[in-house]
Order: structure tokens, then sequence, then C-alpha cells
DNA sequence: AAAGACCACAACCGCAGTCGC
DNA sequence: GGCGACTGCGGTTGTGGTCTT
């Protein structure tokens, strides 16, 4: 026995829609207000499913929608968002005014996951525990329902998570207490290498970080979180306008992204399902886990509280 | 100029959450 | 509490336009 379906499909119209079928359906709704989906084709002589309806209405015929390319700052918001919420893309559009959730997805899996994919690279034999700290906090994702909610709940839902996104997009930095062998046994370029060294070429970076997390969550009094694969093998290729970070791990959903702001700073992102972790710096001096570390902020969630309680870091610089 | 490949985006489909009866 | 109706969401497919050979 098949599902019934969401109405009589006999004799509906599918496919691309017409001018004239857009401004029927556009009329009733500004005369009648929108929602009744599964009344509202009948009811405005439109031969479509009543989902098509509102699909049609909510991407496409909206007077407040956005048209236009993503801008470069719409789309730092997308990549940030969804290393931490992941593909909640209602969820990331509340964020993006005008745009739509279909439109940010579209975007993404035309443009944006395959950048970050081109950048990527796996570790078969990796073995890590995959602890996504940035979801724990996360409210359930929330489905469906009948009708339509209260605007209080709404406006009370849409404020929660306006916190939540704020907070990812301007984490707070936390204290970072160094180890004194920061650059234990290998020798760091001069100063005289670091200010002639155009921003081009390749700089290979090693390094190791480890974060504690008190976690009363789990019931634990310390959970550690040991990034020391995640950030093995961090690799910077400079661009005329901008860094590209890739990031060998065996952590099985680490991702990287890469953002550039106009004031030519970038950021190198490392999200995926090992909390997230970012970090500015200028492109007008030259990259080194310093000024990685020293600008090392990340999003782990309101419940936790995050601490940094060693850092410990091998650095060696290869200029090609 | 034609054919095939590729890409972007619109639209469809099925699942799942919530509500009213 | 169970069930059906309704709706929102995310994954997937279809289609038209553009680019490449």
């Amino acid at each position: 026995m098949g599902r019934r379906p969401c109405c009589e499909k006999v004799g509906l119209k599918k496919g691309r829609w017409t001018a004239e079928e857009d401004d029927r359906l556009k009329k009733y709704i500004l005369a009648n207000g929108e929602g009744s989906w599964r009344s509202l084709p009948k009811n405005a002589g439109l031969l479509r499913c009543g989902k098509s309806c509102r699909l049609r209405w909510i991407n496409y015929l909206r007077a407040d929608l956005k048209r236009g390319n993503i801008t470069t700052e719409e789309e730092d918001v997308i990549i940030k968002l969804h290393a931490s919420l992941g593909n909640r893309w209602s969820l990331i559009a509340s964020h993006l005014p005008g745009r739509t959730d279909n439109e940010i997805k579209n975007y993404w899996n035309s443009h944006l996951s395959r950048q970050i994919q081109t950048f990527r690279r796996r570790n078969d034999d990796g073995d890590s525990v995959i602890v996504d700290v940035a979801r724990l906090s996360l409210p359930p994702r929330r489905k469906g329902g009948r009708g339509r909610r209260r605007k209080e709940e709404v406006e009370a839902e849409v404020e929660a998570e306006g916190e939540a996104a704020r907070e990812i997009l301007s984490p707070p930095t936390p204290e970072l207490e160094r180890e004194s062998t920061v650059c234990g046994g290998v020798d760091d370029p001069t100063e005289e290498e670091i200010i002639n060294k155009p921003p081009e070429g390749r700089h290979d970076v090693g390094g190791s970080l480890t974060l504690n997390y008190n976690n009363d969550v789990f019931g634990e009094d310390d959970m550690s979180l040991d990034l020391d694969e995640l950030l093995t093998n961090v690799e910077m290729e400079w661009d005329d306008d901008y860094a590209i970070g890739t990031c060998e791990s065996n952590t099985a959903d680490a991702s990287v992204a890469r953002a550039v702001s106009d004031a030519g700073a970038a950021e190198l992102d490392v999200g995926g399902d090992c909390s997230s972790i970012s970090s500015s710096f200028s492109l007008d001096s030259p990259w080194n886990w310093e000024s990685f570390a020293g600008g090392l902020e990340w999003d782990a969630g309101e419940d936790f509280a995050a601490t940094v309680a060693e850092s410990d870091a091998v650095i060696s610089w290869l200029f090609s």
C-alpha cells in the first residue's frame, strides 16, 4: 500500500510555471493571504498541486525576495553557518534576508561544496572519534506542523537562533596559553626573510593543538578534544587575492573553507564534525603559526566552557 | 554551425513533525 | 493514544541556457 499523494494528481500540471499561472497565484495570495495550500489551487483556478504553489510562491513570487547573485558577504555567512549548522538550509536562509533555502541550497551544491571539496583531503586509516561539539547545543530541527505557529513562537525561535548565529559569526577569542617550546627544534625564518618574502608560493606548516572542554553536559569533568590530527598538516597556498587552506586530517568530516574580506584579510575555517575553528590574519604579512594561533577563534556551543589547556606547535617554513 | 558536455536553477518528491479530531 | 490531514524541510531530478570541441 503506497502513500496517499499529497493531493489529487490526476490532470495536474507539472513543470515550469507560465507567466499566467504566476500572475494568478500572486493575485490570489495577495487577496487571500498565504496558507491553505491544499485548497489554494482549486480556489485560485490553478491546475497545480498545493505543494507546487507553495514552492513557487516562497521561492519565486514573494515580494521580499532579493534578486541577483550571492554577494561575497553572503557567501561568507553561508560558509560559516554551514560549518556550524550543516544542511539546515532554512535556518541558514533565515539569516540572509531575501534569500530562500532553495536558493542557498542550490548555491551551495553548485558552487561552494565543489570549492570546498577541492581542498578537502581524507586519510582513510583514521579512527578518530568524531565529536560534533558545535551542533550539540543547537535546538532540534523543527519540521512541518499544521497551521501557522503563533507569532510569539516564531519570533522567540528566530531570536534564539539569531543569538546562536551571532556567536558563531563572532565568537569570543579565547585566551591562549602558549607553551614556551612553540617552535621547538625547527629554525624560524629570520625577520629579514619574513619581510623580504612576498606572499606567494607555498608555506607548509605543521602544528598541533589540544583543547580541553569542561563538559557538564556529558557528566564528565573534562572531555578532551584532541585536534592533533586535525591540524597536523595545514598547507597554505597563496594567491594574489586570497589564501586557500587545506587540511589533512583523520577526522572523517573535517572540511576547510576560505573567506576573504575587503580589507585583504583571509580566514581559514576548519569546520565539520570537529567543532569549528577559524583564524584570521592579514595578507599583508607572511603567514605563520603564531599569527594563526594568535587569531584563533572557535565556537564550542553555548553549553561548553572552552579553555586552551595546551597549545603546542612544531613549525617549519618551506618557501618555494 | 552542430553536437555534446557542463552548469545553474527551478521544481518535484518523500519524509517527518505537529495539530485536530 | 491513534490516526489522518496539513505543512515544512532537505534531497534529488529535470530543464534550459551556455560553453566547449
